[in-house]
DNA sequence: ACACTAAAAGAACGACCGGTCGGTCTTATT
DNA sequence: AATAAGACCGACCGGTCGTTCTTTTAGTGT
């Protein structure tokens, strides 16, 4: 197996570019970032960046699945290790704080900027952010089924409400502590434990403050 | 008292260009907002909006502080009309969700998109965002705790945290439902209703199903 | 009728936008 | 050694951005 150099030398930029393009996307919004500010920031040449994506919009959504994986490798994945059920829907939760708290990015929460820049936009843009947020959804209430399923949760637990919930509480977090308090992480996470602790069969299996 | 018609004219038009600019600024964001379509969309000339606001950062202040008026004639007043304590706070989420199922804006929650787009913004428009949240969240709090002072809430009921999660349903019911599904009202109706309920003296006071 | 004042339009500006083009350099194929 | 392919650049395109300057229009007071 050889690997062709001028192949592996484009695909480190793109993965360079994408991760530029996430940070200041966070900061100037997905729509507003500009193809020039993005080449100057990286150091490249705007036309240079139209060698691997043929218009701001392909860019934009190749951004998009790079955030997802980000997002997975740094929240889904580790949330993942902890046991079925419901301490895997408080990890789900907690890593994903922890995540917005790290400040790994210097605005904020890709997903959440973008969701609320273009929830009004039609396009390929939405569709692409709709369609992962239904899937980050459906991860939500699948790992909430496994717990009522596993008798750690109520069997009369509505996982619909309980994931509507849940996810209403991590998405404000970042906002909410950027720009007013960082308490709001700590309201953020205790706001789910307590939801969950009264939910629990078994409330040992949870920590018992955030 | 005579009314000089040249400064009526120009009111009433200032009022028409920033009812028009907060519609606008839901769709395309209150920067991505241009002044050439905002004055295409109301039929005058750009220069024409010069003659009222210095520059575009001067409109977005006035767009922000008018959009809080509207907040104020269509969610505040009319909750501030329940009793006080917790129906009064059960009204004002009501309220707030009502607004937004009523889709009068085009681009869903002016507050919400403004302050994920420009919660990573240093400037005078972020700052004076952040100053209506803090207020809008003292509403919050000082509603929660005269339901407190008044023994309908549990006197051990941390405010802040309350207020957290009411805003946290709250500001994340619009972008849900508008990207994913119409269902998040209810969710986000029921999750207070359900949370006033339990920690209420005399739930009684609230009505049992959203 | 006239001067005065505020509102609004028109034309133009430099800066920047997304995007195209011709070309160079590097690497792989034959 | 010749050829092809991919990565990347500088120059440039038409168009739009926020902003300014000049002019016209509409309404007020004498």
């Amino acid at each position: 197996m050889t690997v062709d150099g001028r192949m592996a030398r484009g695909a480190r930029t793109r993965r360079v570019v994408l991760d530029g393009a996430i940070r200041l996307a966070t900061e100037e919004g997905l729509d507003g970032l500009s193809l020039g500010h993005l080449a100057e920031a990286l150091g490249v040449s705007k036309s240079g960046l139209f060698a691997h994506w043929r218009s701001k919009e392909e860019l934009q959504l190749a951004t998009i699945d790079r955030a997802m994986e980000q997002w997975v490798t740094h929240v889904v994945s580790p949330a993942l290790t902890a046991p079925r059920g419901v301490r895997r829907l408080w990890a789900l939760h907690e890593r994903r704080i922890a995540f917005y708290a790290e400040e790994r990015l210097p605005g904020g929460c890709f997903f959440a900027n973008a969701d609320f820049e273009f929830n009004a936009r039609p396009g390929v843009v939405r569709d692409r952010l709709a369609e992962l947020f239904a899937q980050w959804m459906q991860l939500i209430h699948r790992v909430a089924t496994e717990a009522v399923e596993l008798g750690e949760l109520r069997p009369d637990v509505d996982v619909r409400q309980l994931g509507y919930e849940v996810e209403a509480v991590g998405l404000t977090a970042v906002m909410h502590a950027r720009l007013l308090s960082p308490e709001a992480y700590t309201y953020a996470r205790r706001a789910v434990l307590d939801r969950l602790r009264a939910l629990s069969s078994d409330p040992g299996l949870l920590p018992t403050a955030a």
